[in-house]
DNA sequence: TGACATTAGTTGCTGCGTGTTACTTATTCC
DNA sequence: GGAATAAGTAACACGCAGCAACTAATGTCA
């Protein structure tokens, strides 16, 4: 997740004042551009919060959760944290947090989110784990990939890629080619562990 | 789906301005029950819009949807509708009316919304109607019904009910009974018809 | 150098559950 | 009494998740 530093040094999820009757959506987009410097690849609305103490005593927040590669550079002050290890937010920012896990989580069949955390090229131990991280629970290796492969979403390169110790792993890229007929999606909430 | 009668007597969807920093759910709930005499059994946050024309160039609408049983009687100026047959509604509550069934539908294995439509005693079919309405498709008859018993929702009872034509059907009400180890919930996105 | 650990990737089997089809049962209408 | 209608059930095939066991390729360490 990324966090930024407000004027008093505390750390805040970014955000901005809102432009009476501006589009909300547009306004999220335009915000995490400004401070990525890159566009977003995936956005979704948040529930907007009223309750529990805001520092400046907004009315009103709404919040959106966005998804982008963590391998971009970050600009000076802010940084990606872990998603279970996030540093003190106020109240209201610490909920909205949460529930924009939430939101991830309930959109996570309808898009294929997980590949736009990933850098172009993959291996599908990462996408796996990218998975895992974004529907919180562990995923069986063998379904997964049968899955996946079933549906025609990632496609294999020649590249091969040593990490270290173990065996080396292919290198995959993402290719979300159309099959005529409804091309079968990937039931991720039925594979388990 | 409940429309009211604004003063002008145009249909609007039922709706209180804000109160500054209260908690929004709460609010909805008693927006409900100002309305329709009863508390309402599920109620789910919406997406927040800002876009569109508002009658009162209000900045910011948040929505919420609730689900409860249209077999209430409905107070003086309001009416239920079917949610394809719509009356005329201003451009941002005609969004929100679309919105509000899309977020129904992303929260329909969470919770056996279904079942709040019904008075305590129904019909599987009825139950099954219920389902399909909210979620937009048909089902598919025997497999609704396995799905069904292998969750354990829906509890037998002695009576049955002649609807006119047909062989009588047996009542059945909601036990949502928890079973140790983790009762099994009911795949209704995989039922098709 | 050779055994071991580690990670990637695959394969065959089993069981659950959906979809299909066809059937039985019970009631009303003509 | 027969046709029409709707509820409810049963048998079967197929798809696919889950499991376990396997092969493959690399690094580590004695």
């Amino acid at each position: 997740m990324l966090v930024v530093k407000s004027a008093a040094g505390k750390p805040v999820l970014p955000f901005v004042w809102s432009v009476d009757g501006e589009a909300l959506e547009q306004t999220a987009r335009e915000l995490a551009k400004d401070i990525t410097g890159h566009g977003i690849p995936w956005l979704a609305p948040g529930v907007a919060i009223a309750s529990k103490k805001h520092p400046a005593d907004a009315a009103l927040s709404v919040p959106f959760v966005g998804v982008m590669s963590a391998t971009m550079p970050t600009p000076g002050g802010s940084a990606w944290y872990p998603v279970d290890v996030l540093p003190a937010l106020a109240p209201r920012q610490k909920a909205m947090a949460e529930g924009a896990l939430e939101t991830l989580r309930l959109h996570m069949d309808v898009a294929p989110v997980a590949f736009r955390l990933l850098p172009p090229v993959f291996t599908l131990s990462e996408l796996q784990q990218a998975y895992e991280l974004l529907l919180g629970r562990l995923l069986h290796k063998a379904s997964f990939r049968r899955a996946l492969q079933a549906a025609y979403l990632a496609e294999p390169t020649d590249e091969w890629r040593s990490e270290g110790r173990g065996r080396p792993a292919q290198l995959f890229k993402f290719s979300p080619r159309k099959r005529r007929g409804g091309h079968r999606s990937v039931r991720f909430d039925l594979i388990g562990h």
